[in-house]
RNA sequence: GCGCCUGUAGCUCAGUGGACAGAGCAGCGGACUUCUAAUCCGCGGGUCGGAGGUUCGAAUCCUCCCAGGCGCACCA
């Protein structure tokens, strides 16, 4: 339970509602101003078990509101909902609530804190990370941000093939390159190769040494990477643990009789050499001994058909499955000019995350990748994104950023603290309804894991404000003391929801 | 054939049970001796793929159908 006192805006007045209703009640903001600043449909969902009509019943919650000392005014509307306008002192303490912990709004709300580690781009080292890729970083680094927000400790964590046949055949590529050779017909190709011939030794750690400058680049920190090939070595310390059986000469395991799709081969029939399989069961192993309470995959929608797998796996070595959560996310399809380009690394015919970070910059690549929901394939013109770059959203809810500190940086010494009797007008309620919904946001974001609400969220914020700004004076007005304050909580919202994609937040534009 | 995802404005997409369905872009018309016009104000634009069902109430939940994407390896 969360205390009365330190609890949101939003939370106190829900609190005082389910008070007059004698139950639970979800307040929601109304689409038409006439409905009130909040509204609740609580009467239309007791009246059939309470033997009432609810309009009588609304009418009853709508009186014993009015007593709440936050609740101007409610009204009956409709078949039976309960709409309700604040006072000004609600509003008041709203901004303050705000600007005064501006770290903290919003989040710290996991119950359980948990350890979680989140495993994610993963791509082999055969080349550049591709936009694709990218993806997967800004769905996943998003999502870490928004899990440590809310107060777990969060890991994230690479994941690499260096050997295998993909890896053979990327190092042969390069070493027709260096003899001066053509890369072979199954290799891989690209201006990248040449590079990479120049450099001595195995080529590997060359390219993951650039694959983690990209990622740097575009604000991804890993904390561990892990080796597949370390991996494999481990397998016959499991192997006894897992439900397996041998056919045609291959080592197998059962997991269709544990909740996966079919069975899956461990060990190669030819040469005995394990595969992607046998390495998962280790690393999930390892995942769950590190001592993590959730592992997430987040894996792209061409892999969906392995979820169950590791499911299965967990089942298998006697783990609960509810520590593995797999997030995957559609494709990204790419266009040139209306035309589809295939991504494929071994043509050499991708975009690299380099190369679009280099057109449309970070702050929009990253804007650009995690704004859409991970359910929906996005498309992405490439030839457009440099022209539509000073159109993008992203900078309209920078500019809102920027133009809160130019106001703040011309303060001075001004007090960001409400004058007592003063009155929000129409434009500075909007805004303050609307930061209040942030704690909701967040918390929706979390538990779907589906950070894209928080771009969304930023732009209406962006909006709310730039209306604000064009309507009032702040400084030397009447109300100077709250819209500092209403400002500063402004700033603070924005440049979380920011930070929670991996956007920045600039002083000055 | 089986599985996962998607179908909402001209385009790209929000909206996972509430009151006349939203935004950005594109189109048209207005507002700058400003705390930054990367802004604001206004206009036009929709059988929410289709058909049934559940509900006081459905873009949202269920069933079927249509269309598209991605999978269904001893590659990863």
């Amino acid at each position: 339970m969360c205390a009365v006192t330190g609890a949101f805006a939003v939370d106190r007045l829900t609190e005082e509602l389910a008070r007059a209703a004698g139950a639970p009640v979800v307040l929601e903001r109304p689409r038409e101003a006439a409905h009130g600043d909040y509204a609740t449909n609580v009467a239309l969902r007791l009246a059939p078990t309470r033997g009432r009509t609810p309009r009588e019943l609304a009418e009853e919650i709508a009186g014993a509101a009015t007593e709440s000392a936050l609740v101007e005014r409610a009204e009956v509307a409709g078949p039976g909902f309960v709409n309700l306008w604040v006072t000004s002192g609600w509003y008041r303490d709203a901004v303050v609530e705000i600007a005064d912990r501006p770290g903290e709004y919003g989040g710290g709300f996991a119950s359980p804190r948990e350890r979680v580690q989140v495993e994610m781009v993963s791509a082999n080292p055969t080349g550049p990370i591709t936009v694709a890729s990218a993806r997967n970083g800004a769905y996943g680094d998003a999502v870490a941000r928004v899990l440590a927000f809310a107060g777990n400790e969060v890991e994230r964590e690479y994941y690499y093939n260096d050997a295998g046949a993909q890896m053979d055949r990327f190092r042969a590529s390069v070493e027709a390159v260096r003899r001066g050779e053509e890369p072979p017909e199954d290799g891989y190709r690209g201006a990248y190769l040449d590079e990479l011939a120049a450099l001595d030794g195995d080529p590997v750690p060359h390219m993951l040494g650039r694959i983690e400058a990209s990622l740097e680049r575009f604000r991804i920190h890993f904390d561990s990477w892990t080796r597949q090939s370390e991996l494999e070595r481990r397998l016959p310390e499991y192997l006894p643990r897992l439900d397996t059986y041998e056919k045609d000469g291959a080592l197998w395991a059962r997991s269709s009789a544990h909740g996966d799709d079919e069975d899956r081969v461990l060990v190669r029939s030819e040469g005995g050499a394990p595969t992607y399989r046998a390495a998962d069961v280790v690393y999930l192993v390892d995942k769950l001994e590190r001592g993590f309470d959730r592992a997430i995959y987040v894996l792209g929608a061409d892999h969906h058909g392995t979820r169950n797998w590791y499911a299965a796996v967990a089942r298998m070595l006697g783990y609960d499955p509810a520590h593995i959560e797999v997030l995957l996310y559609q494709l990204v399809h790419l266009t040139r000019g209306g035309e589809q380009t295939k991504m494929s690394k071994r043509r050499g015919d991708v975009v690299f995350l380099d190369d679009f970070m280099d057109e449309v910059g970070v702050d929009a690549a990253r804007w650009y990748l995690v704004s859409r929901g991970h359910d929906q394939t996005i498309e992405i013109d490439v030839d457009l994104a440099r022209e539509r770059s000073e159109k993008n959203p992203v900078y309209y809810v920078q500019y809102a950023h920027a133009r809160i500190a130019g106001i703040l940086r011309n303060a001075g010494d001004a007090r960001a603290e409400p004058e007592p009797g003063v009155e929000p007008e129409r434009e500075e309620r909007e805004l303050v309804k609307r930061l209040a919904e942030f704690p909701g946001v967040v918390a929706e974001a979390a538990e779907r894991r589906g950070p894209h609400a928080l771009p969304n969220y930023a732009i209406r914020v962006a909006d709310d404000f730039h209306r604000f700004y064009h309507h009032h004076r702040v400084l030397e007005s009447e109300a100077e003391g709250f819209r500092l304050a209403l400002c500063r909580a402004t700033q603070a919202v924005i440049a979380r929801s920011l930070d929670l994609i991996g956007v920045e937040a600039p002083e000055r534009m």
